[in-house]
Parts: structure tokens; sequence; C-alpha cells
DNA sequence: CGCCCTTTGAAGCGT
DNA sequence: ACGCTTCAAAGGGCG
């Protein structure tokens, strides 16, 4: 999807959104409407105003609703399954669950509105809201620099971006920072406005704003009480009191942070969020080079761009100095995209509501929901990616994901598991036996898979990589990320905004979960969730999955792999409800061999 | 100790 | 232009 991008993904921008969203929701957006890419942006935008009435639309709001009581602490105890049936089954319970009392993080209504308690907002949280959306008219000028750059590399028209976000609608006066920020305060902005910040007043108008109510929680994740505690948001940011949130290393970037960047309250306040207090250094009095924040990390890894280096590093020829060196610079992380947001933010919940804890599983099930998710929601999302980028590139003009890029010679390679390209992607490529059985079925994993412990890749009629006899589910529902089965699929089902989304939409169509969904969509999900949990034959999640009835969920959870498999279409999806109810034959694996 | 797993998206690299 | 690869987060698993 990226790559469509025909801007090559520089333009942080709107387009990457419109594009993801398109390729996501081709179908979606040829069966509905289509909508021409522009206004779809610009009614997700605008409609975040009115998010919350979205929102309660949306499944994920009646997945509060839904959410059922405590989950079981069982969950953990139980034999650890595959990462993937973990994960179904905990998924289950993730778009449910009320709102955790002693859940350690606020999250901001608009984005979490489903756990919200009543998934409703405030009044104040509505103004809120509305406040956030005049982001982007973000000011090219620190950008230039950068831009330039980044221009020269690629044709993608960064000013056009920063112009045409259609987000822009704000009619306040912009800030020389608004980008930051709006990132910020608007967005990021924990519920208690930073201490130094005069009480809460916009920025642009100049008029104090409606303190926010506690109820209205940052986008990011922040710890109640941290804010206060913290002395001064900016400590952590501003140089003299300490690091910049992208700490700028001496030597590491030939454009310093811009002093009022570091100045700005709302970056702060943003970053703050984005690194949230307790990521924070306790104690605030970080040298300049300290890396105080997490997106520097100490280089182990060191950064390869010499030319980064400025004269702080002697480039000394001596191999010991350059490794000394390396490890003075701070390595720069990526900024985070769209998705690691999402996951960052909702990990901590689904961690809450499920015992699981494996990031492998949990990252499943945010993949799931991620996909779930409504454009609207996850053009917040890209948008915040979007910002991050930019903030990202102003705090570090010069910084490459290059910079970080080991994939050269010589390089010591991160590689992580020699997956074909596209592997993931592909539906028709089956999970890897560890993925799909799990550890505690071994036996069950190819040859190359048990003697590697890891899954080179599933090999139909290898060894005894035969679908799990009861779990059929799994494979099916199995990491429905893999956009193919599922990301498509469910875009094409999902009609727009409006529509619930359940997780696997494509699993919805089943005539029980109608029935039962009828009321909230979310309960939609619910199903299909419960459905997948108890896919393994395991007891219920701990996830809170109960809720569905058994013998519907097993039925359902047979056939949408193969129907998903086998097409991936919204006529899959009543072709897999007819499947399901008269034949809940396992197809994980055998839907590979259909190919 | 360090990589793997797992997810999506962005971006670099190679052809 | 296209496809593949790497890296972002995260934390348990595993050699």
């Amino acid at each position: 999807m990226p790559q469509l991008n025909g801007g090559g993904g520089d333009d942080l921008g709107a387009n990457d959104e419109l594009i993801s969203f398109k390729d996501e929701g081709e179908q979606e957006e040829k069966i509905s409407e289509n909508s021409s890419a522009e206004r779809d942006l610009a009614d997700v935008k605008s409609s975040l105003v009115n998010e919350s009435e979205t929102n309660q639309n949306s499944s994920s709001d009646s997945e509060a609703e839904r959410r059922p009581p405590p989950r079981s602490e069982s969950f953990r105890d139980k034999s650890r399954e595959s990462l993937e049936e973990a994960a179904k089954r905990q998924d289950g319970g993730l778009f449910k669950g009320p709102p955790y009392p002693g859940y350690p993080f606020i999250m901001i209504p608009d984005l979490t509105g489903p756990y919200l308690p009543n998934g409703s907002l405030s009044p104040t949280a509505r103004t809120y809201l509305q406040m956030k959306w005049p982001l982007l008219d973000v000011q090219a000028g620190s950008l230039q620099s950068r831009q330039a750059l980044k221009d020269a590399r690629s044709p993608s028209p960064a000013h056009i971006v920063s112009n045409k976000v259609p987000v822009v609608q704000h009619p306040h006066h912009v800030h020389p920072l608004t980008p930051l920020i709006t990132y910020s305060n608007e967005h990021f902005t924990p519920g208690n406005p930073p201490p130094h910040l005069p009480a809460d007043v916009d920025p642009k108008t100049g008029i104090p704003r409606p303190p926010h109510p506690p109820d209205i929680s940052p986008y990011y994740p922040l710890s109640p009480g941290t804010v206060g505690q913290i002395p001064h948001p900016l400590g952590w940011l501003v140089p003299q009191q300490g690091q910049p949130v992208y700490p700028i290393t001496t030597g590491g970037f030939r454009h310093p942070y811009p002093t009022a960047l570091t100045v700005n309250a709302s970056m702060s306040s943003f970053l703050s969020s984005r690194f949230p207090p307790h990521m924070v250094p306790p104690h605030h009095s970080l040298h300049t080079t300290g890396i105080p924040h997490p997106a520097i990390v100490t280089p182990t890894v060191k950064q390869e761009s010499s030319q980064n280096d400025v004269g702080s590093l002697h480039s000394s020829k001596h191999q010991d100095s350059k490794k000394e060196e390396e490890k003075k610079k701070p390595h720069i992380k990526k900024p985070l995209n769209a998705f690691m947001l999402y996951m960052k933010e909702m990990r901590a919940k689904v961690v809450a509501e499920c015992t699981l804890k494996e990031s492998a599983a949990i990252n499943q099930i945010l993949g799931r929901r991620w996909h779930a998710l409504s454009r609207e929601e996850q053009a917040k999302y890209y948008e915040l990616a979007r910002k991050e980028r930019q903030l990202h590139m102003q705090l570090y003009p010069g910084w490459s994901a290059r910079d970080n890029y080991v994939g050269g010679y010589g390089k010591k390679k991160k590689r992580k598991r020699d997956k074909q390209p596209g592997e993931t992607n592909d539906a028709n490529t089956p999970k890897k036996c560890r993925a799909l059985f799990g550890l505690d079925r071994q036996s069950l994993w190819c040859k190359p898979c048990r003697r590697k412990k890891k899954c080179v890749r599933y090999i139909q009629g290898e060894g005894s990589c035969v679908s799990p006899p009861s779990s059929d589910g799994s494979l099916l529902d199995s990491p429905p990320s893999s956009p193919n089965m599922l990301a498509s699929p469910t875009r094409d089902s999902k009609p727009q905004t409006e529509q619930t989304q359940p997780l696997s939409l494509t699993l919805k169509p089943d005539p029980l979960v109608h029935l039962s969904m009828m009321p909230p969509p979310s309960s939609s999900i619910v199903l299909t969730e419960n459905s997948t949990s108890k896919s393994s034959g395991l007891p219920a999640s701990n996830c809170q999955n109960g809720a569905l009835d058994h013998q519907s969920a097993t039925l359902q959870q047979s056939a949408p792999s193969s129907s998903l498999l086998a097409q991936p279409s919204t006529s899959s999806l009543h072709s897999h409800n007819s499947l399901a109810g008269t034949q809940p034959q396992p197809l994980s694996l055998v839907t590979k061999s259909l190919e």
C-alpha cells in the first residue's frame, strides 16, 4: 500500500492515509459510496468533531457497553496455546469490557470512546475534540529545510502536504509552531493541562479554554497523577532542564532542535503524552546528551550515517574511537506509524483486559482491531502518525530512516526472520507453525519448525502441520491480520464509518451474529471473537468471552477461514455463513490446498 | 544476552 | 516503478 503512495511516503500525509484507506477499503469504496478520497478524509476529519456521536455508533462503543464482567484470571493458567489462539481468545474480550477503574492510563475519549463508561462524551469533551483538528496547518517554515531535503530525494510534495491536509479547517490563527501545538495540546494534552501552561489558553485565540474535565483523557496514555507530579512537563524537553523529547544530540544533527520548539509548551505536553511521564527519567536534570527520550536509545546500535555527526565526533580512524563515538550517538528511532501509535495506546488496554502478555499475541489482536477500526478512527492515527513524523522531522532535520537501517553490508543485521516477502501479507500464506499451533502443540509443527523452533514457513502437507483438529478456527481467524485475508475483506464489508467495526468483519455475516448483534454492532464482535476464542476448544478466554453462545460460535469459526481464503470478498461472507451452518469443517489449512 | 514472534506502516534499498 | 527488507513497540519465549 504504502508504495501506492505516489509521494513515496514523504509527504507525511494525507496521501498516505488516503491511499491506505483506499487500498484497504477498495471494495468498500466501490460498494458503499465511492466518495472521493479527499472528501472522505475531510469528512473523517470534520467528523471527528462529532466523534462522540460516531463513536457511539461505533462498535467499540457498543463493545464497551457489552463489556463483560471482569475477566477471569485463569487464562494464564491454562496451558499456553499458540499466540494466535491466545490472541483470539483474548481478543474476544478485547472489545468488550467496561472501563477499568484502576486502569492506569487515561485514554482520550474520541479515540477510546468505546472505553468510556458510557461511550459518550461530555460536552466538554466535545469541545476538546473540536479543538483537536486544527492541526495540520503546518507551517512549512521549520520544515522547509528538511523537506527540501526530502523533496530533493523524492518529488513528493511535502509542502503540498502541509498545506493540503484537509484537516485544516480551523479558522484559528496559527501559531508558528502550530503543528506542534496542536499536536501536543489538542491532540495529546492530558486532561490536565500542563502546569506551566497558562490555564488553558487557546494558543490561537488566546481565549482560555474550558478546563479539560478529568474524564477527558489524553490521547496518549498518561498516568493520571503523573502530570502533576512532574515539576515541569518541559523538564525533560527543555534543553536547559533536560532533554528534548527527541533529544538532539550534540553531534547528531546539523540542526539542533529549535529553541522555540523546545520551549513550546504544547510540544512538551505532546511529548510527555507521547512519552508518558512515567517514561521520563525521574530526574529531569538530564544532560543534553542524555537519553531521556524513548525515541532515543543508547546506541547499542550505532547510527550509521556519519554525516549526521557534526564536529563533535572526530571521525577518528580508530575503530575504538569510532565505537565510542557510536556509543555516544543516541539512536534516534523512527517515528511511530499509525499502527504503532495505535498499538502503543491500546496495548495496555488489551493487556489489562486479558491476562495475556505476550506481545506477539497481543499484536495479533491489535492488528485485528486495527482493521476493525473505522476509517475515522484510523484516520486519527494516521493523522497522529503524520504529525509524529513532522515533529520528528523538525526535531531531527537530518535524520533519515536510513540511519537506523541496518540492512547494508557489514551492518549488524537485526534481521529477524527470513520471511518471504509478503509472507504475512499473502492470504495464501499460512501461519507459521508456532503461531498456528503454539508451543504447546509443537507436535503439530512441521519438521523444520520443530527443529528450529522457528517456523520457516508452513509447508503444505509437510510433517504434521495439519490444521488443528478443533482449532480450525485458529487458522481461519488466524491473524486475519494478514491483509488479504481479513483486511481487504474486512474493509469491503465495512461500510464506512457508520458501520460497526467488528474485528473480522468478514466473519460477521453469520446469521446468528446478525440476530444477536442487531442491537449493538459490537455484539457481533463479541460473537466472532468468542467463536474464535473458543475455537481452540479451550475454556473461554479470561477475556470475557462467555457472552456468546458457544455452539454458534463454533459453527462460525470453522467456516470463515475457508470462505475467507477462498474468496476474500464480500460474497465470501455469505457463503461463509452458509458454510458455517452446514459445514463446520476445519479448513484452516485445507484452504490452502484449495489454492 | 539477544533474537524471535507478531502486527501495520513508513521508508530505504535494490532491480 | 516495483518489490523486498528493515525498523518502529512490546514482552514473553527460547537458544
